[in-house]
DNA sequence: TTGATTTGACCAAA
DNA sequence: TTTGGTCAAATCAA
């Protein structure tokens, strides 16, 4: 306990000494010849440093209440977690109780801002990920929703999902492109759950970081992610997405981290709603690189070549205005927005017929390392459409 | 075996 | 009473 408040005092002593160092530097910047992009850069990591700072504190505080109503110096986040409590089983009831209430009444207080990711757009389900670990810990439909959940026949199906039979069919993953391209040219089917997720390291670290993702009622092809919270753990590579290997410790991790820069941003938003909706398809190719799906098959090679059969070409599937299909050669992801199937044209899609799950399926197959609920890794997101049994995929000319 | 996900149930707020 | 948010047992997967 007292080394974990010690733990935690520390942090708040470096964001403070932090906030303090750019304040200078801002001062510094003050001179009109310095660049406004420069001061504006400056003010938000001072934000961002308060704002950790102040997300602390509210840990804090809930440790106070805790305290206050425990009288022990057990740990908090041990207590939270749930065990360690050396109480019998009614005042642990009754402590646990009372723990769920002040947790709530604080998160309530948290900073909370949206943002909303195109999965269609260039950016790839990539943009879902924002580098941290999330867990998640519920799923709820959301009435009035467009997109209301679908029941599954049993648990088993559900969790299974149609799609598992499907890769079996196909004998490779189907590739995500097909998923964001689908979402574009079909109408929303009724299935838009809203999915929690809370940090990993809540228990160890005490963070109440939290973040929701829905569909969109508006348009079915974007997701908004709400957050809530700031995260007070420590993560423990925070790099440059391009640059970032797979987290060990977090073993369903994205492979990358999200800009500083960009997760600054992101965070400053607080009590308002951040509308992103992402680019289109002129930035595809700017954006697909922080989409990626760190699988056994996509990571140790850099795919060079275009993989794309002439038939494909052929056939006009790989259509201009379809920002799943760009060229192979703008980057390492854009393998991954190629469609290794072969098809005779685009009425396939129309053909599909699946039930909820098998975009969580399919995506958490290509996200089997990313524990960031980019769509569909954890999400029953519908896509409106079902697979016909009858068509057939070839994809031995891809993955032999 | 361990960690993550699913999902029914529970709680608090509206 | 309804609904959103969370918990936790059951289950899955590596």
């Amino acid at each position: 306990m007292e080394k974990l408040m010690t733990w935690e005092q520390e942090r708040l002593i470096n964001e403070l000494n932090q906030g303090r160092e750019l304040t200078k530097q801002l001062k510094n910047h003050l001179d009109p010849s310095a660049s406004p992009e420069s001061r504006e850069f400056l003010i938000q990591k001072i934000l961002s440093c308060y704002e950790r700072s102040i997300s602390m504190l509210n840990w804090g505080a809930l440790v106070g209440e805790l305290h206050k109503v425990d009288g022990t110096s057990e740990t908090p986040q041990s207590q939270l977690a749930g065990h360690g409590s050396p109480m019998t089983d009614a005042s642990d009831k009754d402590f646990k109780d009372q723990c769920h209430r002040d947790v709530y009444k604080k998160r309530k207080t948290l900073p909370r801002w949206t943002q909303q990711v195109s999965v269609c757009s260039g950016t790839g389900l990539g943009a879902l990920d924002d580098g941290y670990c999330w867990r998640k810990y519920g799923q709820k439909d959301i009435l009035g929703a467009n997109f209301p959940r679908q029941k599954s026949e049993n648990k088993k199906d559900a969790k299974k999902g149609p799609f598992s039979d499907v890769e079996k069919m196909l004998g490779t993953r189907i590739h995500l492109s097909i998923i964001a391209l689908a979402y574009r040219q079909l109408p929303p089917c009724p299935l838009a759950p809203r999915a929690y997720y809370r940090c990993t390291h809540r228990n160890a670290q005490g963070c109440l970081a939290t973040k929701q993702v829905q569909r969109s009622d508006e348009d079915s092809s974007i997701f908004e992610i709400t957050y809530r919270g700031r995260h007070t753990c420590i993560q423990t590579s925070q790099v440059t997405p391009s640059l970032a290997p797979i987290r060990k410790d977090c073993p369903k991790q994205n492979k990358y981290q999200p800009q500083p820069h960009q997760e600054e941003e992101n965070q400053s938003c607080e009590f308002e709603t951040e509308k992103v909706k992402t680019a289109e398809l002129g930035i595809v190719k700017e954006n697909f690189p922080s989409f990626s799906f760190p699988s056994a098959e996509t990571e140790s090679e850099n795919v060079e070549t275009n993989i794309f059969p002439d038939s494909l070409k052929e056939k006009n599937f790989l259509a201009s205005d379809s920002p799943a299909f760009v060229s192979p050669e703008t980057s390492e992801s854009d393998y991954f927005s190629m469609l290794p199937i072969q098809m005779e044209n685009f009425e396939f899609f129309q053909n599909l017929r699946h039930s909820e799950s098998d975009l969580a399926e399919i995506m958490s197959a290509r996200t089997s390392v990313s524990n960031s609920p980019t769509i569909a890794a954890d999400l029953d997101f519908p896509l409106g459409f079902d697979f016909d049994p009858n068509f057939t995929f070839d994809t031995s000319e891809f993955f032999a």
